[in-house]
DNA sequence: CAGATGTCAGCCGCACTGATATGA
DNA sequence: CTCATATCAGTGGGGCTGACATCT
């Protein structure tokens, strides 16, 4: 393919998401991507406070309440009122969103065994270990 | 932060690129991202046939005849029609496109850097290289 | 009162579908 | 006539700004 070793990291790193984004059968993920990744966050931590939640998913706030009023709606996550300030939220992924990601965790590994094919293994858990540790920070 | 440690390979890298491209700062980059990935790719590969770029982009068709047509409107690329099949044209950088890429490439250090500032020089090295080969498939 | 949190309305850039024009 | 290439119009979801309501 063309001579992508020029292009800075960052350059490739938006060219790879935009790959992921485009074999993404929504069909068989059983939801739209940008409610995968939201859901992705809700089942490794529960109970997050809504405000935390705009900076964790890089998003909005405006936008974030568009996005959980959908998820609410849906039952996949629930929005608890603070009784200690109640001008807060936090919010939980239901069992049944819980259920919803776990079938599409499925089909994410069939997704990203097509699109990293070109790795092997080894090199997936680097490239694993390295994404981490950059968004770490 | 967070417990990153469960969530699959390529839902890291969709996390990642909506790190980058929340941190651009498109007045330093001095056009939008979307330009700047269009570019970087025509300065790589010059005189790239335009159907070629559909793929190359991951865009559709009908969404690149957009594009390409802001970006010729700015005199940033050229149309050239292929003598040979008089339906297909050729698309390439010009000088300007190519001093405003070269440019935009200086702020796309700076926020690289900042963006995987967690990383060692080494580690970069790494993540580019096994990008590169995910990549090309 | 000021400040924080969440909500909603409006606007715009972007992606897709479908239809059309031109040339091989 | 058919097929391929490029173009454009229409539609819909996603992202942002700004205004507003509620609570501390």
């Amino acid at each position: 393919m063309g001579t992508v070793n020029t292009a800075g990291t960052i350059t490739l790193l938006a060219r790879m998401a935009k790959v992921v984004h485009r074999r993404t059968d929504e069909e068989l993920l059983g939801m739209s991507w940008r409610r995968f990744m939201a859901l992705s966050w809700l089942y490794e931590n529960r109970m997050v406070p809504q405000q935390d939640l705009a900076e964790a998913f890089h998003m909005d706030a405006n936008n974030l309440v568009l996005l959980l009023n959908d998820l609410e709606r849906d039952e996949l996550v629930e929005r608890h009122r603070d009784p200690g300030d109640r001008r807060r939220h936090f919010v939980e992924i239901t069992p049944a969103g819980a259920r919803a990601f776990e079938r599409a965790e499925r089909a994410r590994e069939t997704i990203e065994d097509d699109v990293l094919g070109a790795l092997d293994a080894e090199e997936r858990e680097t490239l694993r270990r390295l994404l981490i540790k950059a968004l770490d920070e």
